[in-house]
DNA sequence: CTGAAAGCGCTTACAG
DNA sequence: CTGAAAGCGCTTACAG
């Protein structure tokens, strides 16, 4: 391993214009510079990341929160592991790793004590455990910090334009001369509540076209997965099997719907049109009718990126940052 | 930030030997021992790493090499996604941080590098790019190297038994009375050989039972992928539609060789049997009745991680390490 | 069992 | 424009 001790020797100058040349900064003479920055590519100098981090406070590390729990499907989700594929080249060409955070480090650690030992120079939170009370703290922790899912106070969170794409998603329906209209939402906690603001959205697309939403018609699934959106469905349709359509939350769920309306015998869009949310290849390599929205997944990226370089500059940014989601029209709402 | 000095004045000890309380090496008075930890605790104490590696030379990180190519998923990748999510936490809890290692880091350097310039204390290859070369020169750098799938000369890879399992399905079709069967393969490399031995294996079974396998019903897709397994179904069916069973390299071409079936209105398993390989959750989530083989990606990860805490403890390991993959057998075979 | 000294590889003021 | 000194937070011999 070569440091800049060796370069300083070969060069003749001292360590310190060593550093000045190899990080640009300072004043420093042309030809010294290029003797260095040349002395430097024949050795094959590489600096020391941790000695670089030891005196300058800067870890040019960011941290990733990003479970693995129940239900959720860690790097292989639909959403988020597009999104760190995307996330990770905008903040690698800004010279920054990715570590993940991790409580089960060396048997058992805090977020904020990993950051702190790593010193980690900024957070992204992609996807933590519900409602896990650290979350909360990070945001006083004064680590710079980024969301692109949950509504953390005092975070900024890039986040689907999730309640208009429920009032596109009601237009799409009325337009199609439907009427009677259900909604497979999802459990809703204190900062993540997408469910709840697709739902808000749809009812209001509804009531601004003059169709009042009935309670009836709701129907909450366990969770984020297409056995709950089976059972949901079938306990729906027992209720209410009077619905033409059905805007689902995710389309997973809406997959577990459909297998339950093929059940009993009900055809997708002749008996009941549907309407998802995220595009999930999984469900459109398979489904490739279903109308769904798109999460703009390489945008809230590069959003996540561009702000949390933003916030470690020093410059604040806004609370939220909301992404529209596409509306991808196939063939699965009929026009009556 | 509290240091060892703001705990040796904290307790009256010198550094050296709040060092020695901390990292509980050495000869020490318990009670010494005690009151140093005691008052690490209430002071809220985080080593930091960036110092620990300037002097220890040991970053406690572990490289991965996982790119997001054409025509592969990156994070969402079926195989690779789960074996991280496993990998990581067996290698957390050994005290280590996962970083991902990457060419387009601030704006471009070697793997070797960056590997220099973080200071890794080993690293694992998932997925490189294809062929890469400088794969090749890793086993040559002398970090401590282990692979999950690429047969790279000098570096320990963890790799199920393909060889073993395409024996496994030859058998599987004999004894269900299959004479005429296609292969469905897909491009091998230099060091990604799964194609090749899961054929190799396949023909070797098949001639142990009598049966010699004509060339003319292997058909080589372009990729991994879906789309290629309903071109390369067609070629292969125009060519000898009297076949009546498939063994396809990989789920998503078993899924575009069903895909094509289907558009030429022949039915599974009545008309032609399949078997696939990966048991891969976005397939046999849509195609439920698809026998299939499933890699233990839990164990490959797990083993992945053993071998590679081994090597860096500097205990050499075998070359190759082979894990059974499980036959699942559902219902897209017909005995005949 | 405990501590003084030196070092890991780099950078930051501060002189000159 | 260049360099001597000190420091980042920790650990490693080596004394005592």
């Amino acid at each position: 391993m070569v440091t800049i001790y060796d370069l300083a020797k070969l060069t003749g100058f001292s360590a310190p214009t060593i550093s000045k040349a190899l990080n640009g900064n300072g004043k420093l003479n042309s030809k010294t510079r290029e003797k260095i920055l040349e002395a430097a590519r024949k050795a094959g100098y590489q600096p020391n990341m941790a000695a670089k981090s030891l005196s300058t406070k800067q870890s040019k590390l960011i941290g990733v929160i990003l479970e693995d729990q129940t239900m959720m499907r860690g790097f292989e989700h639909p959403l988020f592991g597009g999104l760190m594929n995307r996330f990770r080249k905008e903040i690698e060409s800004a010279g920054y790793d990715l570590l993940f955070l991790s409580k089960n480090f060396n048997g058992g650690m805090s977020y904020i004590n990993h950051c702190k030992y790593r010193d980690v120079d900024g957070i992204i939170v992609v996807n933590p455990v519900d409602d896990d009370p650290e979350i909360f703290s990070l945001a006083q922790s004064g680590i710079p910090c980024v969301s692109t899912n949950e509504l953390i106070p005092g975070v900024c969170t890039i986040v689907s334009e999730n309640f208009e794409s429920g009032e596109y998603a009601a237009r799409e329906f009325v337009k199609a001369g439907h009427k009677k209209i259900g909604f497979l939402g999802a459990p809703s906690r204190q900062t993540s509540p997408a469910s709840i603001e697709r739902f808000e959205g749809f009812k209001k697309g509804l009531c601004d076209l003059g169709i009042e939403f009935d309670d009836d018609c709701y129907e909450e699934c366990e969770f984020w997965h297409e056995t709950a959106g089976f059972e949901g469905m079938k306990k729906l349709f027992n209720r209410r099997s009077d619905i033409t359509a059905i805007f689902a939350v995710c389309d997973t769920i809406a997959y577990g719907a459909m297998q339950y309306l093929a059940e009993v015998g009900k055809k997708i869009p002749d008996d009941i049109s549907i309407i998802g949310f995220d595009d999930d290849a999984i469900v459109s390599d398979f489904k490739p009718f279903l109308s769904t929205f798109r999460q703009n997944r390489e945008k809230i990226a590069e959003l996540s990126a561009e702000m949390l370089l933003q916030i470690m500059s020093g410059v604040p940014c806004p609370d939220v940052v909301r992404v529209p989601a596409e509306f991808i029209s196939r063939s699965s709402v009929k026009v009556l």
